[in-house]
DNA sequence: TTCGCTATGTATAAGTA
DNA sequence: TTACTTATACATAGCGA
């Protein structure tokens, strides 16, 4: 999406590939915030630059989306519909393919957020 | 980025909204698989669909990214396009330098994850 | 770091199946 | 829900400050 088609590995000069996260930074949580609009959802963004800075994005905000997600087996959807289990048949080698594509997760997490204090 | 440009507001149509979710969620996704690999970096992203079904994304992997960001303490950035400037200075950047390098954390966390199972 | 510029590469709205 | 097409709108690489 510039002068030149890049490749899709790691940028190696230090300077560049932190220029390009700030930029694709910026894009990313515009989207994010475009589909959050548009679509009405949930959505959180967590992201750590090069440097090991924290950046985050959230709609209505992180923990909440965090706290959903990592708690939803108990969650109480009200007026709205349930996620369907997932066919651990049909339909199985497609999805793991496209989650392998995307780094998507369909599957339950592992983990649970408590808050401290 | 279509044929007509669009109105950013909530898509009234059920129909076309599920729609728009499913292609800009994918672009997303997409989108963040480039910044991980361009720049090598960790990231996570959570999103419900307007059905209320959870969709992931995650470089490693969800819950190592939103651990090591809950357990940043203070250092949150929540809810903004644009990154804030980090309240503290050199001095911080330094104090951080050397959180890294011991990998704890000066700032007491606000949550925990838990293993479950 | 961030800002502006702009030629190019990409994402996607609408339509159709 | 997804798949394909095409015209457009948009994001961004590279560069200079």
């Amino acid at each position: 999406m510039g002068r030149r088609k890049i490749e899709m590995k790691m940028v190696t000069d230090r300077s560049c590939r932190q220029v390009t996260f700030s930029k694709r930074r910026t894009g990313l949580f515009k989207k994010a915030n475009e589909l959050a609009t548009l679509c009405a959802v949930q959505i959180a963004i967590i992201v750590f630059s090069p440097g090991g800075k924290p950046f985050s994005f959230g709609n209505p905000g992180v923990e909440p989306v965090v706290g959903r997600f990592l708690n939803r087996g108990d969650e109480h959807h009200d007026g709205q519909q349930r996620p369907q289990r997932l066919p651990r048949d049909s339909g199985g080698r497609r999805r793991r393919n496209q989650e392998l594509k995307l780094g998507v997760s369909f599957f339950p997490p592992k983990y649970k957020l408590f808050q401290l204090g």
